[in-house]
DNA sequence: GCCAACGTTGGC
DNA sequence: GCCAACGTTGGC
């Protein structure tokens, strides 16, 4: 038993959006290659945690809703697909490189909480997705941060 | 479309 | 192990 955990993870909604994950309730979170992202997805993301939704590469950047963490980390199956966008030939089944977790959709904000906005609290100076060159999709929320976001509804 | 920032690859 | 070249992310 360990405390439950706040993430924020982002998505291109040209992709897969708040609300393509509304309609599929449940989503393996896949593709992610990056190593740290990796890390936490594999050691440290547990089942009933909570994540903001994140949209990226897009009109208004921001944050669009919240989903739970179902299913902790596991192989990341489209690594083993050649026929996927993802695959990696460098991820071996019996050691595998890229991990996922399964979300499910919690709700859609009120309101986009766009990442202009956040930048001016200063509550939230320290937010990972607020540092200067950040580009990591998922990175670890405070539960004070988590907090005062869901007051800025 | 531009470009800053960062991660990864591969030659040496 | 260094580091230049290259690829990707993602805001603007």
């Amino acid at each position: 038993m360990s405390a439950m955990h706040y993430w924020l993870m982002k998505s291109e909604p040209s992709s897969f959006s708040i609300e393509d994950l509304r309609r599929r309730k449940i989503e393996p979170w896949d593709g992610v290659r990056n190593f740290q992202a990796r890390n936490m997805l594999r050691d440290e993301m547990q089942k009933g945690d909570l994540a903001f939704f994140y949209h990226s590469s897009c009109a208004e950047p921001g944050i669009v809703g919240i989903m739970e963490i179902v299913r902790g980390g596991y192989p990341d199956p489209t690594a083993f697909d050649p026929m996927d966008h993802h695959f990696d030939p460098a991820s071996d089944p019996d050691k595998p490189r890229w991990y996922q977790v399964d979300v499910r959709f919690k709700r859609k904000l009120r309101r986009v909480i766009a990442l202009a906005e956040l930048r001016v609290h200063k509550k939230l100076q320290g937010m990972q997705i607020l540092l200067r060159g950040n580009r990591l999709s998922i990175t670890p929320v405070s539960k004070q941060e988590w907090d005062y976001i869901l007051k800025l509804e």
